[in-house]
DNA sequence: GTTCTTGCAAAATATTTGCAAGACG
DNA sequence: CGTCTTGCAAATATTTTGCAAGAAC
């Protein structure tokens, strides 16, 4: 599905010229259930340096090719966006989800089965995109605290 | 309204020891409209170290005097919580709300009128705090965008 | 005296930029 | 050539911990 013709594809519609990094990138994200963060590409993809990684990402999110998760602590993560974008600025992405941080474990979780509310700014506001995350224990985590009392 | 004495009620009554650092971290959270970094209450509070921030930042926010906000750059920021808060596990503040960050002028706005959507997570999860972040462009930098043109 | 808080220093982590060499067209 | 991308080094920024001195009780 993703191979490597596939992702060129990708790149090359959303106006990324489609080099091998950007390529290696793009399936790491692919292939991650939770969404990563510079650090962890780094270490996923020992060939390329984190300040490509950064940029890449950069281009990326400029290009609404990924969107970012604010989590609280490791900094900002990265996943795959994948709805269809909208150029222009003012018009947010289509698969924006929520996000849930686990407080305990430091875990990321993309909760996709919630649809994402309908907010609505007060006047003169433009918006580009919309983060989410809910903050506390995982199934597992809870479950942990519940053994502990 | 916030004086001296006041602060030191409140954070007797969220079992916090007030001690003068953390009277001035209070103050000078109440004070400001737009939630506060670190680097930022160090700067205005310069008599206090940064880890000594930190940390009562830290105590504050495990006893629900405060909201953290992850806006993109510059790190975390906090707020004060207004509510009543829970002292249980898992039951989110009642006077969360959305904010908003500027992706031009960097500057994180609080959405008061808005209400918080109602958000429903799978089973299993156990909700502490909610982050709701949208991004774009706040009133003034979407009318400079505009003349820009 | 025991515990908690503070300030300083410093480690650990994360983000971001400069720049020269190389790839691409 | 000229532009874009890369890798390395390094500057910045941010978060976090260790530890010893001092305050509080």
């Amino acid at each position: 599905m993703t191979d490597t013709d596939n992702i060129e594809h990708i790149l090359l519609e959303h106006g990324i010229k489609p080099t091998a990094n950007r390529l290696l990138v793009y399936d790491a994200l692919c292939k991650s259930i939770h969404p990563k963060s510079i650090t962890e590409l780094e270490c996923a993809l020992e060939t390329i340096d984190k300040s490509v990684i950064f940029r890449t990402l950069q281009l990326f999110y400029e290009h609404h090719l990924v969107h970012s998760v604010d989590g609280a602590q490791e900094g900002t993560r990265y996943e795959i966006c994948h709805s269809h974008h909208h150029k222009e600025y003012g018009h947010p992405d289509e698969d924006e989800h929520i996000h849930f941080y686990c407080e305990q474990c430091h875990q990321t979780f993309c909760i996709e089965d919630t649809p994402l509310p309908q907010i609505s700014l007060p006047e003169g506001f433009t918006r580009r995109s919309i983060s989410i995350v809910v903050k506390g224990l995982c199934p597992e985590c809870t479950r942990n605290q519940h053994f502990a009392k």
